[in-house]
DNA sequence: ACCTGAACACCGTTCAAGT
DNA sequence: ACCTGAACACCGTTCAAGT
């Protein structure tokens, strides 16, 4: 696969824009993993010279800002008018979906801190769902932490782990040492999809129980 | 506060040794954080020249791999005897304590894989516990994981946003464009410790709902 | 206004050579 | 066996200069 085949050069006409610099930034992520980008990399690809993306951007750190904004926007959209449990659901399975689609973007989106238009508008959600289940304002705000910590928790997981050869762990893990690891099914750690959503629904069950009980509208 | 003062240097007598370089490595990223932690200001202040380091691991990555076992290390120890909820509790509390003891340990544990002592001593223990539950073999697994990611994204969440101004955020917040956000509470994002509390007796209260029902032993 | 050329102060890593 | 000296191929970033 070719660098113009993936989308990872850009015909420019007129200045180098935000977009295009983000755009491509995420595209070479996507072909050689996150430390694969670099300032030199990414203006050769453009089609120019290192010091050009600095009219851009400040620094590396605001382009990888921009890109985790960038990743965020990916679980953005119209959300179907539901009870609070399927609203949280659906912006879960959204928002890990969005980290997934692009490669090593648990790790973009867990090292930028940005306050931005994305992450606004989902934890604004979230936070709507929440309030609707009938948390205190506090309680609110740490149920939307929480599934977030373990939604990016996952998702690091999974994007790091890619090679592991667990075959190699279960022939050489000392039964004895650890009887536990050694009775249970390893390849279960790999069924990523299953392990999430045994998370979310173990999360949701919480939240049930968590939230005070009012009356249903 | 000096180098010498906060443990970033070793006297050292005889051939370099692993722990001696894991011990220092870590000082180092508490003084100045994870980027700033080179192998050659680590041979520099371990008084020696940066190709002795290759010599005690193949690559800067063996040695974070080796850094992230010493972080988890942290958080083994006797556990009490107990039912199962509260050494899965016990054994969560140490993981986050063992984390935020070093700097940027959420990061150095998160972007290692390794799968040796401390790792699998901590899944054992935790395993243990979920299988007393009464959870299948893979729904165990799962419980371990779930709690697992719910730690390292929260923990990562703690030791990455240092130095945000809520103020800022609070004030440039458009309140018509994120209405629930503004309704709530900001600063209670910040209070790390209620928010880990919180989340952690929710994922409990899920794993007692999802088990399955056996009758106590 | 937007970009290039050239440089600065670093990196991780390798390899020959020293003791 | 263990380490040093010197080098290679890179980094992010700055700054003067070009158009």
């Amino acid at each position: 696969m070719s660098i113009r085949e993936s989308g990872a050069t850009a015909a420019r006409k007129g200045p180098l824009r935000q977009d295009t610099v983000v755009d491509t930034a995420l595209a070479l992520v996507n072909l050689g993993g996150l430390e694969s980008l670099t300032m030199r990399r990414l203006s050769d690809t453009l089609g120019t010279q290192p010091p050009a993306l600095y009219r851009v951007f400040p620094d590396k750190d605001a382009l990888l800002d921009a890109m985790a904004d960038a990743v965020l926007a990916g679980a953005l959209g119209p959300l179907p008018e539901a009870d609070w449990e399927t609203r949280v659901h659906v912006l879960a399975d959204r928002l890990r979906s969005a980290l997934l689609r692009q490669r090593d973007g648990a790790r973009i989106v867990g090292g930028a801190y940005t306050t931005r238009q994305p992450t606004l508008a989902i934890a604004d959600s979230l936070l709507s769902a929440m309030g609707e289940a009938g948390f205190t304002e506090k309680a609110a705000m740490w149920a939307v932490t929480t599934v977030f910590s373990f939604i990016l928790g996952e998702a690091l997981e999974q994007q790091g782990r890619t090679d592991v050869d667990l075959e190699h762990v279960k022939a050489t893990l000392p039964a004895q040492e650890y009887p536990h690891l050694a009775r249970h099914p390893l390849p279960a750690l790999l069924d990523f999809d299953a392990r999430f959503a045994f998370g979310l629904q173990t999360i949701m069950a919480g939240l049930r129980a968590a939230r005070a009980h009012r009356p249903p509208a």
